[in-house]
DNA sequence: TCGAATCTGGACCGATCAGTCCGGAATGAG
DNA sequence: CTCATTCCGGACTGATCGGTCCAGATTCGA
């Protein structure tokens, strides 16, 4: 049973990650949930299941669609400190975000949902894990190429990294200033010295 | 018309931020709530008014009983890198918690509710920049006494402390090992070299 | 002991929630 | 054009939400 009427489901999940992630889960009702991926109610359960599936599928759009491009710099090879510098960059501008500070989907999904539903926190841990282990890597060939020190190992170093990435990120729920951020940013990578 | 059969309204209090912190705001239900409090519904609002007050009466709390106690080998004089020491260990100690990893309670009610309500947004900010100030604090008088080094002004250094606490809370919330944690605030105490 | 004040349990309210279901409109294949 | 398939709007359900209200139980001062 082909599909001859298509829609875009993958704009449909965009649009759901959009309000998920602007709005929470819990305020994200399925009325407005509707609105944002442009389907009817019966579409809406026929595509997606039930709000919460849905929520995992956005979660799984996140990472394969930001934090893989965000990361993408610590991919290269011999990636060190100035990428790691230019990720911090990003960063900053997607946690503020152009259309109010939406922090980061997945920080937001692990202190709303991580208590009461482990799918959801194991998804949210996989995709830090995921984010982690970038920047451990990152470090261990930074280290190698002498841009960044040796004093700490690439796991610690890059646990402190992605803490301080989530730290930034619930920052940016009080909309402090950009000096602030700089501030945080500039000093955290002085333990790369 | 005074009081005659008196009931504890501290204790009530104490118990309906226990719920909420553990549970966030819009898990709490009212019911949940009367079991916390050991109140009866009416009397529940009778005293609290309603829900959304109440959970701006636990965040009054919260500072005056949590934070100022956290903060206070901060303000003893002459703190510097010792009592900035002393206060990480009580983070991480503070976040894991007794029963279950529940982050920090102004953190939580930044995410959940920062974005749609600005009496929360603005209590939780002020929590926040009142331990802010106080790393400052601390850090300018370790950089006069020289447990701290000089090469960063006492704001930037105290945006990025409490930066690193605010990572810690969430990183409690997908059960990191203790090792992690300290992987953590090994690094970012080099910064106070 | 009596009466006033305090407190409680639960019935009740309107709103909103996620989710089900179906009659019929819209569409494309033949 | 025909007709099966796809899709939509909206009525509907049952649950739960925060919040109101009050009759009556409980308690205390006098």
């Amino acid at each position: 049973m082909p599909r001859t009427r298509g829609f875009d489901e993958q704009q449909a999940l965009e649009g759901a990650m959009q309000l998920f992630w602007h709005q929470g889960y819990g305020a994200a009702s399925l009325d407005r949930l509707l609105d944002a991926t442009d389907l009817s109610k019966s579409s809406f359960y026929e595509t997606f299941g039930n709000k919460r599936d849905l929520l995992l599928a956005t979660l799984e759009r996140y990472q394969a669609n930001f934090i893989e491009l965000l990361v993408e710099p610590l991919r290269r090879p011999g990636a060190g400190r100035a990428e790691i510098i230019e990720v911090f960059g990003r960063v900053v501008a997607h946690a503020l975000g152009p259309r109010g500070p939406r922090g980061c989907f997945v920080n937001n999904c692990l202190v709303e949902m991580a208590p009461h539903d482990a799918a959801v926190r194991d998804a949210a841990r996989a995709v830090r894990d995921h984010l982690e282990d970038a920047f451990v890597a990152a470090v261990a060939s930074g280290q190698k190429n002498g841009s960044i020190g040796s004093r700490e190992k690439p796991r610690a170093l890059g646990r402190f990294l992605i803490n301080t990435v989530s730290g930034i990120n619930v920052a940016a729920k009080w909309r402090p200033g950009k000096p602030a951020l700089d501030d945080i940013v500039r000093v955290a990578l002085r333990t790369l010295d």
